[in-house]
DNA sequence: TTAATAAATGAGTGAACACTCACATTAGGA
DNA sequence: TCCTAATGTGAGTGTTCACTCATTTATTAA
């Protein structure tokens, strides 16, 4: 009984990596196994199929983080804490492992159809907070969907510019940056 | 000497909502072609390749609508009203044609690699807009990639929300509470 | 009405694609 | 050492793709 998961493995970022190149579609299995030195086939004692691999690199890695914010959220007691602490998560993740948020960042749009509703994603795991801290009086009321996509694009939109390196810098020394930017966004002009 | 301007302009929006609906290598020329009732052999009256179809849909757009943010702006002459014109122009120009503006949204990864760095693009009159803010001190100073990142997220991240209908209101009416908050991440914690 | 010209057509073409399968190779337990 | 079962292989297969071109259709200027 030989070990394929080393291989299973060297597929995942070779494919991760092109996705991210040239995107899903875009990217074909000659190109990962020419990439990743095996053959074509090997590839199908792995994945089912390009578009499986896609979804599993997608969905496995994508419900994961959010798991992970969730739980890190709740060992914080009011929003500005929380949230500070999320986007600590994410930039320390982002820095450790940009390939693979460069994918959740940038393939969502061909992935996000297949993400049903009952599932917890990051954004899912934003609103709530934000909602909580709004129901506490902590920051005023507003549309939780508006102040959800607010804060999530102060975000991930440095991260994208680090993605194109138009930000060449590491994220996680600007998370404290980015929390207050976030905290000003929900707080209001100046108040709190 | 027949009209195919019309042609033209049906092949352009029926390309435009299938790139969006599917992304740019996804859809086919049979899929445009059947959607927009033509032959597929039409389309190549009009467009050279499917490439040049993507790529002067985005380019065209992206730097027209650059050009415009460049010309308002100048019309104002601080730093708070640059960016709320700007906004305010962004909104509108959204609801107007959603999907064209998704399609520049979403269709970005695809395309940006073709935009060589001396076109003037939206981000770049940004950048411009929040480094003289800066020089002439009416927000504190910081990284202007930084800056701008975050701004550009607080509104395009709104509308990648209204794209996905997470958001359904229209844009226009959000745009005094869009630059309020993008304000308020460049001049820092409640100060100004 | 007609001639001239551009637009529109859709079957056809070669290339590239995702995926298969009969076979070769390897590792590890007996 | 040898057997076994999983892993790895790559030429082969049917399909789908972008794109072409000889032909037809529609428009307009004369």
């Amino acid at each position: 009984m030989r070990d394929g998961s080393k291989t299973k493995e060297l597929i995942a970022r070779t494919a991760l990596q092109l996705f991210v190149d040239k995107g899903v579609t875009a990217t074909t299995i000659r190109d990962i196994a020419g990439v990743a030195g095996i053959a074509e086939g090997t590839l199908y004692r792995h994945y089912e199929s390009k578009d499986q691999l896609a979804w599993e690199l997608f969905s496995t890695n994508y419900l994961a983080f959010a798991e992970e914010l969730d739980c890190l959220q709740e060992g914080y007691d009011n929003l500005k804490d929380k949230l500070t602490a999320m986007i600590r998560q994410f930039c320390t993740f982002f820095d450790r492992d940009p390939v693979l948020f460069s994918y959740l960042l940038l393939a969502q749009h061909g992935q996000l159809k297949k993400v049903t509703p009952e599932m917890e994603t990051a954004v899912t795991v934003l609103q709530k907070v934000i909602a909580q801290g709004m129901a506490r009086g902590e920051v005023p009321e507003m549309e939780v969907e508006l102040a959800a996509a607010m804060v999530l694009g102060v975000v991930l939109e440095v991260a994208v510019f680090k993605a194109y390196s138009r930000i060449t810098q590491d994220l996680a020394p600007l998370s404290e940056k980015l929390a207050a930017a976030c905290w000003c966004v929900l707080a209001g002009n100046g108040t709190h």
